[in-house]
DNA sequence: TCACTGATCGTCT
DNA sequence: GACGATCAGTGAG
């Protein structure tokens, strides 16, 4: 299977969504890394809905180093120790605010970083909020999928399994295969290989060549 | 396509 | 006061 140049032609109507149920989530954060591929991350933040298809993760696990939970609850990343199913929003490098779903138990720090998306919904809210990034750099990147679905700290905390702002769909297209790496961007525990994607999909970050 | 660099500021030590 | 789960811009190959 070969990947277009361009991204997919958009669908002539929105694609029917049902929300995922907390219990459809898998209890343990890797396994949940690689249950989010291909699943659907739903913004309802005005001006309009937006939606992406999950193409990258990241699992940050209890007695994991790299992950923000390693030291303790704290205000900023109490979201990380809510049961799994609901929304760690971080703000990074005075910059950027990246979107994880938290992984475990209520009181066990651990989340999944969604790391890059395939743009399904809104496209041209998307581009209001990233109007020099090209289609297939929308979602590409932590950050810049944030911006795209125009979240923000206001929604750290939400619940994704439940009427809101921010949710959860299931697949419509399951992921075609799933490729391992080491985490992008970390200095301590770096080479754990906890990194998902799709492979070959020109959506996932980083250089095309770490993504086949 | 990739590597490099500066910007930017909240959080924690 | 240092650092960071990043990005956009630039230039080289």
């Amino acid at each position: 299977m070969t990947w277009p140049r361009e991204p997919a032609p958009k669908p002539a109507s929105a694609p029917r969504l049902r929300r995922l149920r907390r219990a459809e989530l898998p209890r343990d954060s890797v396994a949940l890394a690689r249950f989010l591929l291909g699943a659907i991350v739903v913004s309802d933040v005005p001006p309009g809905r937006t939606a992406l298809r999950v193409v990258e993760t990241e699992a940050y696990l209890p007695d994991d180093a790299a992950a923000h939970s390693f030291r303790g609850e704290t205000a900023r990343n109490r979201s990380m120790f809510l049961r799994r199913g609901h929304a760690y929003v971080y703000f990074i490098y005075g910059n950027h605010f990246c979107l994880n779903v938290s992984s475990e138990a209520a009181g066990v720090g651990a989340a999944v970083l969604v790391r890059a998306g395939e743009p399904l919904i809104g496209f041209e809210v998307m581009r209001l909020r990233r109007p020099r990034a090209a289609e297939r750099d929308l979602c590409r990147g932590p950050g810049r999928l944030a911006a795209a679905l125009g979240i923000d700290r206001r929604l750290d905390g939400c619940d994704l399994t439940a009427a809101g702002p921010l949710w959860l769909a299931a697949p419509q297209r399951p992921p075609r295969a799933i490729g391992t790496s080491a985490r992008i961007g970390l200095t301590k525990e770096a080479e754990r290989p906890l990194r998902f994607y799709e492979r070959g999909s020109p959506f996932a970050s980083g250089p095309a060549a770490r993504n086949g």
